[in-house]
DNA sequence: GCGACAG
DNA sequence: ATCTTGTCGC
């Protein structure tokens, strides 16, 4: 399905600017056991506040592996996103687009299915090699996977572990990198990926 | 064959 | 992802 899906991609973009973004959304889900939580928040894209959520629990249907790692919390998010009263502008998904081993990860599955602008900025990186960037904010290097660069390792903060930031679909790199810095301008991640991991966690806990 | 492996 | 213990810093 990945395979056939991927040439459906649109990795050129360029996409929303940070500064023309109206609405950006964070998404996240919480677990406990097979119990779950979705939930996704959107931000007003300049001033970082809060103007819309929606939260959906559930059960899991489908195990971590990774690779695989969409199947698992597309069917809950695609339901959160059909309860919000806003369309978001841009997605900024918890895990990687096109730094993938088949160039389909959960930003461009999200974008795919749904014809939304989508970004991936992951935690850790999952696949390729790169050189770590320099320790100011806002450096970055080259994530490359098969002598291609599929995304770009940040400084959001200084000295700070980095992002790995790949593109989902309808943007392209730079553009995805240049949401990153605009959504990170106090901690490591993205407001947009904190404000729905808390969103998550909290509604799982109640 | 062995190790690594988004969340 | 989640869990646990301790430490650092505002």
């Amino acid at each position: 399905m990945q395979e056939e899906l991927r040439g459906q991609v649109d990795g050129v973009g360029p996409g929303p600017s940070p500064d023309s973004a109206r609405y950006v959304a964070g998404l996240d889900v919480a677990y406990d056991g097979d119990e779950l939580a979705a939930a996704i928040v959107v931000l007003d894209g300049q001033s970082l506040v809060e103007v819309d959520r929606s939260i959906v629990l559930g059960r899991t249907g489908f195990p971590y592996v990774p690779g695989l790692f969409a199947f698992r919390e597309i069917p809950v998010l695609l339901e959160a996103l059909g309860k919000l009263s806003v369309t978001p502008d841009l997605l900024v998904c918890d895990g990687q687009g096109l730094a993938h081993p088949r160039r389909f990860g959960l930003a461009c599955h999200l974008g795919v299915l749904t014809g939304l602008p989508t970004i991936g900025v992951a935690k850790n990186a999952f696949v390729g090699t790169f050189l770590p960037p320099a320790a100011e904010r806002g450096a970055s290097s080259d994530l490359v996977l098969d002598g291609e660069v599929v995304g770009a390792v940040v400084r959001t903060q200084k000295a700070v572990k980095p992002v790995f930031v790949s593109v989902g679909h309808r943007v392209d790199l730079a553009t995805a990198v240049a949401h990153t810095l605009h959504l990170t301008p106090k901690y490591r991640l993205p407001e947009t990926t904190r404000a729905a991991d808390h969103a998550c966690r909290s509604a799982l806990t109640s």
